[in-house]
RNA sequence: GCCCGGGUGGUGAAAUUGGUAGACACGCGAGACUUAAAAUCUCGUCGCCUUUGGGCGGUGCCGGUUCGACCCCGGCCCCGGGCACCA
């Protein structure tokens, strides 16, 4: 950039810094709590620091900027803080690759990437910044947690992980290609380990009656949520043992119970262990099963296979022994870990039972109409066949009775299941957040006492292999039991990272805070009033986060029932057809745009590219000619305008006495306006905003109007362009606002639509015959059907497409279009 | 595989409640300014046909509802996200 470049050009890089300096000196978003205003909790989903910003978080943190000023200027004291997801497995694998600790380099991270959300004019509270590695933050998070052991909310059971034999250390599923360890290749195995779990199916039902309760969310997001707690009604039976003990299995269909032609089992049930002792072919059908990862669309996506156990089941209603089966696709998470078949009623079943010569039984019939279970299974509710007293029933009744029955045997109970799991948040991992229990022999699992948090994680380590180097530092996890005083060891898990994003959300609100978790001020700030992030965080980190708000607000912390209030949920920048990621390098680097054409253009190009919730490909070429826009048709003519009322002065608008011409450029603007508001208050389409200015600077270029009055109807387009912009592109328009206004841009607020400037003298209608168009007519507003039908009556074209035709309809839509249906 | 989305000109997209498909831009083409270029400005730009009035076709594909469908319904194809240890 030139750096004599007067104050009358365009300089991106100088005009930025110097707005920037502005509001750091004046702390202009800096929130408080003792506003007379309301308040306006605004949110972004903080990123982890991965040590380059990319497209994704200029669009994230760009979108969440646009709402906060927005709001800002409807007169909200709004909080917009920033902080770091800094734990998680990236610093470890750069500490295993470039021998640097994870805490070094996650800092340097840190400060790298500030300084780019810096250089983006981002309106953040920068004096609340926290970042989850800091013990001031997760001491309170173990803090929490002891809390949640206390109340029960907190177990320890085995669960299966991905197991490298080689490294000897259990892998992230991201670890896991094709099957094999990413550093090691080694094929892996599932291997069973002791885990601690939070009881979040406690809360299952209130998570899913709450999304009721929450119109701000999209719909799709809500769907996701339900779909994925699952809830459904059915029956827990059991098909008593021969000569083993019982299979409990869920059902939804108990309807179906008759229909039952075998068990099936998954490969990790104790019944399939149990048997593979004696069956080495079964134990290596068992070994292929546990070479696959841990990952439900792995396992959906295996052929489907299976083995019998040689063990049979009674059938709880008919005595009649049915066999057990080990199948590949049944879930050892879900329900007990076993299922009935039923072949001819569920087309997985139906293809197993073919696939192995199992029986097909039919038990249910259509009310209507035939079957072929030769071809496929029939899965709709019918009426029951085959089912002994049973027969006849239909879905409904048949449910009922055969769960009465069960329950009369006691071999069966109706039950309420959630596809929902409990949250298993201990990670082999050691850049996370200590687990704060010490294992002791005599007292087993004890919570760290409040007085010893944090546990600190050790910083000054080194990574000898891939394993967490707590594993291996006994001075670190040897310590003595708080409740017997004996020796004792630390559990050397650490957390999920998933816990310190479910509740930095209220930290925000306090996060200096040293005597408490929260304070007060989360009480001010209250649910987040507008949360905006990636969809890929549509279920886990949305659903943790609400589970944690809730328990947090069952421990007195926070008074609303749901963290987040309105969700904007964003669809991903794409590069090369796939969502961004820290591998993906320079092409999704903000930089050297930044430097070439500025945060306002950086920030308009990534608005104007797509809707929000739109998935799209980035592409850096809209970035020159926001750039060139911002210049030629904001800065330009509001510096031309300048230079005449310099010379020739301003004065107010004359409603009363201005031309045609003047009060259409008025109509525009203030039809601007209105748009404006509605798109960034309801529908969050920022796109459509900046098409609005766009075709609003249209047409003040095409006003040409020297007059006094012409001057002050420009200048209140161009205040309207002005203040409209300064969401999306704040730098250039803080300028510009001060010399039209001299006064600063953030006591400014919104402009008010003049209802009366919106009236127009004529409105088009269009006209078709038989749905096409065939003409228009521009008429005064509300003119009679009479008159318009006439009217459309004698265009030219509408005559020759109605002259040998008989008008059967017409279709009137007032202001706007007349149809003549003929025949 | 299962759950949730998406598919509109050469490109990004717009069309808000079923009512003029392609606003606003990018790109491209033509012109103006210039010794020239850059920058800037003006005009044109869905395809085909045309007597230049206009006509026909067109929103992934096939079918349906309706006076009228990008929009609603049924069936398919392709792309993206999530699937519990990436965050």
């Amino acid at each position: 950039m030139d750096q004599e470049a007067p104050p009358q050009f365009y300089n991106p890089s100088r005009a930025e810094s110097d707005v920037q300096d502005y509001w750091t000196s004046h702390g202009t978003f800096e929130a408080t709590e003792n506003s007379s205003l309301p308040k306006y909790y605004c949110l972004a989903m903080f990123p982890y620091p991965s040590g380059q910003l990319h497209m994704g978080h200029v669009r994230t943190y760009t979108l969440g900027d646009v709402i906060g000023r927005f709001q800002r200027l409807q007169g909200k004291n709004v909080l917009q803080p920033m902080g770091w997801d800094a734990f998680g497995l990236p610093a470890e694998n750069a500490a295993i690759k470039h021998q640097v600790p994870p805490a070094k380099w996650t800092m340097q991270n840190i400060a790298h990437m500030k300084a780019q959300l810096q250089s983006l004019g981002f309106a953040y509270d920068w004096t609340r910044e926290l970042a989850t590695c800091d013990p001031d933050y997760y001491r309170w998070e173990q803090w929490f947690f002891t809390r949640m052991f206390k109340k029960g909310l907190v177990y320890k059971k085995a669960a299966w992980v991905n197991w490298d034999p080689v490294d000897q250390t259990v892998l992230a599923n991201e670890q896991v290609i094709d099957g094999r360890g990413w550093r090691s290749d080694a094929p892996v195995e599932r291997r069973e380990l002791a885990q601690w779990f939070l009881k979040i199916t406690d809360y299952a039902e209130e998570l899913l009656d709450n999304l009721d309760r929450l119109p701000g969310w999209p719909d799709k997001i809500k769907t996701m949520q339900r779909n994925w707690i699952g809830r459904s009604e059915g029956v827990e039976i059991t098909f008593p043992g021969v000569d083993q003990p019982g299979i409990t299995v869920y059902t939804t269909r108990p309807d179906t119970l008759f229909g039952t032609t075998y068990l099936a089992v998954a490969p990790q049930h104790e019944l399939a262990v149990a048997a593979a002792k004696s069956n080495p072919s079964l134990q290596l059908f068992l070994d292929e099963c546990n070479q696959v990862k841990v990952a439900e669309a792995e396992m959906a996506q295996l052929e489907k296979k299976g083995m019998p156990t040689g063990h049979s089941a009674r059938h709880p209603l008919t005595g009649v022994d049915v066999p057990i089966w080990v199948a590949n696709f049944v879930l050892m998470e879900y329900g007990s870990g076993a299922v009935m078949s039923v072949p001819a009623h569920d087309q997985r079943d139906w293809e197993f039972a073919r696939k192995y010569g199992l029986p097909i039984a039919q038990v249910i019939e259509p009310e209507a109409g035939e079957i072929d279970l030769e071809s496929a299974s029939f899965t709709d509710k019918g009426r029951l066949v085959n089912s002994g007293e049973f027969d006849g029933l239909n879905f409904d009744e048949a449910r009922n009775a055969i769960a009465t029955r069960l329950e009369a045997l006691n071999l069966g109970s109706r039950q309420v299941n959630y596809r929902l799991r409990d949250w298993g948040v201990s990670r082999q991992r050691y850049w996370g957040c200590p687990i704060p229990i010490i294992h002791c022999d005599k007292c087993g699992p004890v919570a760290v006492p409040e007085s010893e948090l944090p546990v600190l994680l050790p910083t000054d380590v080194r990574f000898e292999g891939v394993a967490s180097p707590l594993k291996s530092m006994p001075e670190w996890y040897e310590t003595s039991c708080p409740d017997c005083g004996g020796p004792a060891v630390r559990e050397t898990d650490t957390f999920d990272t998933f816990m310190e994003s479910s509740w930095y959300y209220a930290r925000f609100a306090c996060s200096k805070h040293s005597e408490s978790m929260l304070d007060e001020r989360a009480k001010y700030w209250g649910s987040v009033d507008h949360y905006v992030g990636g969809e890929e965080h549509a279920i886990l980190h949305l659903l943790y986060a609400r589970f944690f708000h809730k328990v947090m607000r069952d421990e007195g912390l926070v008074d609303s029932d749901e963290p987040f209030e309105k969700l904007l949920m964003l669809g991903m920048v794409l590069q090369d057809g796939v969502k961004m990621s820290k591998s993906a390098g320079d092409a999704g680097d903000p930089q050297v745009l930044l430097a070439k054409f500025g945060a306002d253009a950086v920030r308009m190009a990534m608005m104007f590219a797509a809707p929000p919730e739109q998935s799209f490909e980035w592409s850096a070429n809209g970035v020159e000619s926001a750039n060139r826009w911002l210049r030629t048709r904001l800065w330009n003519p509001v510096m031309v305008h300048l230079d005449a009322i310099n010379s020739a002065g301003i004065t107010t608008i004359d409603k009363a006495g201005l031309t045609e011409a003047q009060k259409d450029m008025r109509r525009i603007t203030h039809e601007t306006l209105a748009k404006a508001e509605d798109d960034y208050g309801r529908r969050l389409t920022f796109n459509t905003v900046i098409a609005a200015v766009m075709a609003m600077m249209n047409a003040v270029q095409k006003f040409h109007d020297e007059s006094s009055q012409g001057r002050a109807v420009v200048h209140e387009a161009l205040n309207a362009a002005v203040l409209i912009m300064s969401p999306i592109t704040p730098h250039i328009c803080h300028l510009l606002w001060r010399k039209l206004n001299d006064e600063p841009l953030e006591s400014a607020v919104w402009l008010r639509v003049d209802e009366t400037a919106l009236t127009r003298s004529v409105v088009n209608v269009v006209v078709q015959v038989n749905g096409k168009l065939r003409g228009q007519l521009e008429v005064a507003p509300d003119t009679s059907l009479e008159e318009i039908e006439r009217d459309a009556r004698a265009l030219d074209n509408v005559v020759k497409f109605m002259h040998d035709k008989t008008v059967r309809k017409v279709i009137n839509v007032p202001n706007k279009l007349i149809n003549f249906v003929v025949g």
